[in-house]
DNA sequence: CTTTGAGTGTCGAGTCCTCGACAGTCTGCC
DNA sequence: GGCAGACTGTCGAGGACTCGACACTCAAAG
């Protein structure tokens, strides 16, 4: 699995930035920055998740993005050269690969390209996010239960997700108590099965049926800026076994 | 009243735009335009609200972000060419300036202050909207109620919005009968005080001692990113009577 | 092997908000 | 002046989610 953006680079930007492309571990639950940090890397993720949260006063921290392989990690702060406004947290173990704001931001200058690219992604991400604003008021705590998961499941390998209930109600504002009850209730179904800090995704396709509008929404919309992953992982695009 | 974006751009600027700028009267209700448009003209407020809205696929829309004098409606879309993803609707009745997207992409490929300014409202818009996504998820709808009167005061002349409590339940994204509740508690406290279509703002501490903190996030940021209004509105730079 | 702590199951009272329904009231228009 | 339509008031049943509490279970560390 690949990033999308790098994949999409012309040959000669590549060359350019690839001296300077370290490989990063994602370590889960580790944050790459905080708001009102300077942003002096960005991160590619290869696979994994990384949560871009929005604090409260009170501490409180909810999700307001995911961000995989079809994106980077603090790239418009890096361009602009300007602090961040989330805190960004590692949500499941990946790799990913780190750049230098200064290096990007040569390369921006003189590759429309990437210029393109990075607007792109910026269209994509604001997208997702006004439809957060949307889904967080409009929809029940199983639709966006399961938005979650698909979205998380498109951006890592294989079929389980580490996490906890208590982080996904975190992640999604709501109680744990509420977040069991819905695992319950989608694990009766067969949609899932869950242990302690784990879960195995066993029928994509009902959790499918079950999510919000959503996730398809903003997928599609990754799809229509970003150049097509490379390993679909849509329903419609799956083999039989 | 003027638009803070104009008015932070230098005389050279100003002078290369304004032979097509164009007076524009903002219609309550009017739609300035749907998603999938392509974006020809960017509005610049000089006195109202712009709300633009998330449409859901069974014909919801929620409002995800109120932009008024300190920013422009199809700003970012209009320079990248590209189609705008929201709905734009006036709230309030207002003035405009209208400026063809050819117009402004062509000064700004030259002015880095504008350049500058179109960066600095991407990113107070992108910080508004992502604290929307905690506040649907975590805020009472009284909370709610009182941070959007409280930013839509800060946009109009006057103490008096001209909306029904149907128009305010859409884009709060409640029913009706909750807004009706929430608004009658409000006026009991002597908050506010309300007739057909039209509310009055009575006693403005109250409704921020009742809003939620986001109200006070996304403007901060905004006196952060924008150099400042003209005519302050806060409470703190009140003087007294 | 035991202990410890993290993770999950469950319960129940209580609150906020939904959803549908209908009655009243004001405004503008004919 | 009266009518239609838009706006607001109110009610009540019901559902979704909160909030605090406590018991249980598993995994890893000692």
């Amino acid at each position: 699995m690949q990033n999308r953006l790098l994949a999409a680079l012309p040959s000669g930007d590549v060359a350019r930035l690839s001296p300077h492309l370290v490989q990063f571990e994602l370590e889960r639950g580790r944050t790459l920055h905080e708001p009102g940090d300077r942003i002096d890397h960005v991160y590619f993720p290869l696979v994994g998740v990384v949560s871009l949260m929005t604090l409260m006063e009170n501490g409180a921290a909810i999700e307001s993005a995911m961000i995989g392989p079809e994106g980077a990690v603090g790239l418009p702060a890096a361009i602009r050269q300007r602090t961040a406004i989330s805190r960004a947290v590692v949500q499941g173990k990946g790799r990913a690969l780190r750049l230098s704001a200064a290096i990007l931001h040569d390369v921006w200058t003189t590759s429309p390209t990437l210029r393109d690219l990075v607007d792109a992604h910026g269209e994509g991400l604001y997208a997702n996010v006004t439809q957060s604003v949307a889904c967080n008021a409009l929809h029940s705590v199983e639709e966006r239960f399961c938005r979650w998961m698909l979205s998380c499941h498109d951006r890592v390998e294989g079929d389980t997700l580490a996490l906890t209930q208590e982080y996904l109600a975190d992640m999604l504002g709501v109680q744990r108590t509420t977040v069991t009850a819905v695992a319950r209730s989608l694990q009766d179904k067969g949609a899932i099965r869950y242990r302690r800090g784990q879960v195995d995704i066993i029928d994509r396709s009902l959790l499918e049926a079950a999510a919000c509008e959503c996730y398809g929404v903003v997928r599609r919309n990754y799809d229509r800026l970003l150049p097509a992953a490379e390993r679909p992982v849509t329903s419609e695009t799956s083999a039989e076994p």
